[in-house]
Parts: structure tokens; sequence; C-alpha cells
DNA sequence: TAGTGGTCTAGACCACATC
DNA sequence: ATGTGGTCTAGACCACTAC
């Protein structure tokens, strides 16, 4: 039954993880349920065993279903509840929104890494570091406030560039590529200091992005994003 | 060159990924640079083209490559900044704390949906639906408010349901399996009722998570998630 | 129109966890 | 011990799009 009706000659493991999908959705798989094998469901459906595992895998990665070896595939008793969330572009998303993009330099200087910083980047705290901290601006409201420390040993060359010129962020994407990143968020009343350079009162919530990126060597760049008030960050 | 040493058997597609990006990383292949296609590599690898295919789709995916057919390969001039949110399940991160999990309903009725809610599960402002109210408990210090809209349509059996016993997530994560879910993230300051609710001072920055899932049939649920201050989420 | 990635197949062997 | 998913192969055809 269920044969791939007139396909689109090619999205067969698309077919099939619609139609799994849609035994779970239907109930006619249950949570915790045992789902038929791949051997299985290869002749159910009349395909070769790997497309029926590519379409699993997609569902396994969704959070559908769990797969173990020797013990076969389950419906997920708790859909994962995941969520890729993309950090904007702040140039893009400004100029996106129709602003002319422009940014400031409040303090570019080496400085000693603080506690905090040090651990999320797995140095010793006390090392030396360039410590930036920028506002970005959507025509002449500010934007965003950027506190970025850089690990020198990572980017020596990061000493000659001037910053004024050039926005941190695109400078180190294109000349520290970067294999891993940790990343958190939260929320935080704006301090006397953020609320002056935001331009907004003192006390308001403030989404914060932490971010810290490593390559093979090791970590590059840490930095904290404050996003004006109301911001929201959308979520695939 | 470059041929898989002693492999541990299977991973030759992992180990193809890792020395791509290693070249990446090391500046071999620069940004925007079109890598070797897909047969080449796989001979130079040693290895069937569908398994470098799988290597380059993983790279892909991680936001290091763009690939387009009859273009090519190339490297991404920006590495995407993506990460994987995941919205913890409040009775499990509490009890791994090692407190006791608690929650209490502040209201369960039927209203009509107010247009922000409508608009975030495509429904018509006003329609009827269940609203709920909730405080999630670490022993007896309030941990989490939710505030969440039941589409009755793709629920009915939920009429039925005293969610006096039972955490409203947790019933329709088993009863109601969704397909697609957005998510978006954003700061608030606690208004005077969050503030009781939560044990806090008005005005302290909370961490807001708003979540709509939908099935095949439509929109399922849409809740909010107020979190504690100093509550931070941890991506991948 | 031709080169590139996208996908599928049929078969094989392997790793692993449960039975 | 054995059944299940994980991965690889060699070959094929197709879809897209830059040329």
């Amino acid at each position: 039954m269920s044969q791939p009706p007139a396909m689109p000659a090619s999205a067969k493991a698309l077919f099939i993880a619609a139609e799994v999908r849609r035994r779970i959705v239907g109930r006619e798989w249950r949570q915790g349920d045992r789902i038929p094998d791949e051997a299985a469901l290869a002749v159910t459906f009349g395909v070769a065993r790997a497309t029926v595992n590519k379409a699993l895998q997609l569902l396994a990665e969704e959070g559908l279903l769990e797969r173990r070896r020797r013990a076969g595939t389950r419906v997920a008793v708790d859909p994962a509840r995941k969520a890729v969330l993309t950090v904007p572009i702040v140039r893009e998303q400004i100029e996106a929104a129709g602003f002319p993009y422009g940014h400031r330099i409040i303090a570019s200087r080496r400085s000693p890494l603080p506690a905090s910083i040090a651990r999320r980047m797995g140095l010793t705290a006390g090392l030396t570091a360039l410590h930036l901290r920028e506002v970005h601006y959507a025509g002449n409201r500010p934007w965003q406030l950027e506190d970025r420390w850089i690990n020198p040993h990572a980017v020596p060359e990061i000493e000659a560039v001037d910053f004024r010129q050039l926005n941190s962020n695109e400078w180190l994407v294109r000349n520290a590529p970067y294999v891993r990143a940790t990343m958190d968020v939260s929320a935080a009343n704006a301090d006397r200091r953020e609320a002056r350079l935001l331009d907004i009162r003192q006390g308001q919530a403030l989404l914060i992005v932490n971010r810290t990126t490593f390559n093979d060597i090791g970590p590059i760049t840490s930095v904290r994003l404050a996003f004006q008030p109301g911001h929201v960050m959308v979520a695939d």
C-alpha cells in the first residue's frame, strides 16, 4: 500500500518522510511504538533501503523518531523542542530595514581578560587581549551594543587593523574562519552606560547574546551583543 | 594525497568533512574559492562520489560551504551564524537541579483569541480557545511563567483533561504531536503581575520564548514562557 | 548545452545492543 | 548469537543553471 504515486522523479526520501510523519501525527503509530524496520519499509514503499534510511534519519534529526541499532526505530516520546537560531549580521539587518548602517568605536585597547570572559574562551584570566566596544547604528539611532574580546594569539594581524573603517565582526569573519562556536541567550536590565549608549531608559530589558568562536587552534573571539529593547530573534 | 589512513572502517564521510574543514580553516581554500568537484574529490580521497557528497552536504548544512548545481561548491563567504536552541523541559530542568518540581494553574478558561496570538497561530482573532496560565516551581520558588492558548479544534479531547494534575505541555506533547514549530526569543521587563507571580521586583528583565506548534491540520498551541531573571539559554 | 550537484539503486559489510 | 541501523560502493539518471 501507499506506493509513491506519480513522483516528481526525485524526492522519494522526502515522500517517505512525509508519509511516516503523517502516520505519526495521525496517531496510527503512537509515541513509543516501534515502527517497521528499514528493510520492511523499503518493500512497502518499493524503494531501496538506503532511501528509507535517509528518510528516517531526517525524521530522527527532526526529533520525531528515535533510532537504535538492534532495538529498531521508535516514535519519540517527546519530540525534541529544538530550533535553529541565526544571529543576524548587523549591517544586513539594518540595511534590509532601509536605514543607512553606521558604527562607532567606543573603546579599543589591550586589557587583561576578565575571569568571566576567560572562562568562556578557555583561557587564563589576566591574559592580555584586545578589547573592543562598539555601537551599531541604524541611521542615527543606536541599534546594538557590541562588547568584544579578541585572542591576539589566534589573530596576530588584528593589531594592524583599523576598526574605525571596518566592522570588527566582518573583518573577523573574513580573516579568521571559525569551526566551532558556543552561544547563549539571556535577558538583562540596561545599566546606566548601556542606557546612555542605546539612548533608552536605564533598566529597560535587553536581549543579550554571548557568542564565542573557536578554530582548530583555540578561541578566536568572544562577543556580547546587547540588542535594543523590543528586539526579537526568530528561530526556524 | 591525504588518503584516509587506517580508518575506523566507517566514518570516511566524516574524515573527508574534517579534511575539507581543515583546508578551509588553514586558509588553503579561501572564502569564496571554488573547491574541486565531487568527482575529483572522490578520486583524491579514493572513495565513491556518494561519500564525498555526504561529506560536503554536512559542511554545507554547517554553513561552511555553499553548493549550487552547475556552479560548483564554494567556501562560504560568511559561515552562517547558526546555533541550535533547545527549549528545556521545565520538569527535567528543575529535577536535574535537585529540586522537587511543582506547578500551579493560575487560570484555565475559554476566551476569545487576542489578535497577537491569532496572528501567530494563523487563526482569526476572537475565536474561542482554551487559555491556560501556569507557574512552574522549583521547590517553593517560582521558576517559570507559562501563558498558553490551545486550539480546541486541533485537540478536542483537551476539554476533558484536568490540568491541576498534569503539566499542560507534557499532556500536549504526548497527545498532540506536532510537525512544525515556530519560535522566537526576546526580552521584556516584568510587569506587576509577573513580578508578583515570580516573586521578583517589577521591571526586572525576563527572557521570553514564544513558541507555536502546528500539525498537518493546523495550529495546536501557542505558548509564551517567561523565565526567571538571570536565566540563560545555551545553544550548541 | 554541457557540467555540476541531487538522488536513487542493489548489494555488501560492519558495529552495536539487545536477546 | 543475531537482528537492526550505519555506512560504503559503483553505477545510473535527473535537475538545474551558468555558459
